[in-house]
DNA sequence: TTGTTTATACGATTATTTTCGTAGATCTTT
DNA sequence: AAAGATCTACGAAAATAATCGTATAAACAA
């Protein structure tokens, strides 16, 4: 069964899946630049992922290197699927026209969601 | 400031936005339908709900009718804001393309929202 | 080699959320 | 009127999440 990472944890992950394999040291600096937090809160959550399961270690030297175990799309899907179901009583749609209609976004970014549109609506015909 | 409401308290929102103006009898009864727990623990959710300024209440003889303070979709603007922030990045597009992609769309749906991305579109050009 | 820095481990505290038991008051039913 | 049902209030426990201090060991620098 999937493990819902929590608020922490999750920042931790896009770290990890942006940066790849990394010490505690190097996540911990990251966190410490946005947030006000000490370095062994952030080493005890990283291990009690890594008890959970969230993450992988190897040993390097004196210390350790941690590798996200979730992937980054995987998790996207099942927190998006999650927020969907509680928040917007299944309608997927209905969060995507609140998502659209205010946040801002490139006519790139919405090229690309128009042509998205039209292959599900083809796939939808056959 | 924005308060945001756990997991349970949104569960009780859902009701009384879909209900409107609702006694603890009720929503427990509701929720009670899907969910396995005691009337006292939905009554202090409601009650701490009203302390945090969640909720209204009247009083109606012996008990209480309670009523949302939070508009819905304010609500699900500041969760999506959230999510769109702490699971994509800031890219709201991203979003989108992942809920489309993995959630059943009816066409008419698929249909309202390219009319939502033209007027988006449109709109830019002026 | 001795002191400083930098790791992990781990217990324990604090904060938050969820849950429920019990008491007391007020209806309702017999 | 007495018994049972149904409210609210409220304290407190249980569950989950986040935080940090201290101990210990290894690496490094003077």
């Amino acid at each position: 069964m999937y493990i819902k990472p929590t608020e922490s944890e999750l920042e931790i992950l896009n770290y990890l899946w942006q940066a790849g394999p990394s010490t505690v040291r190097a996540v911990h600096d990251a966190l410490a630049a946005t947030k006000d937090v000490g370095y062994t809160t952030t080493l005890k959550l990283m291990q009690i992922m890594h008890d959970k399961g969230l993450l992988y270690r190897t040993e390097n030297g004196r210390s350790h290197i941690y590798v996200a175990l979730l992937g980054q799309e995987e998790t996207q899907q099942n927190l998006l699927g999650k927020m969907v179901e509680t928040v917007f009583q299944g309608s997927a749609a209905q969060m995507v026209m609140q998502a659209l209609g205010n946040h801002a976004t490139s006519k790139e970014e919405l090229d690309e969601i128009r042509e998205l549109l039209n292959n599900l609506e083809n796939n939808r015909k056959s």
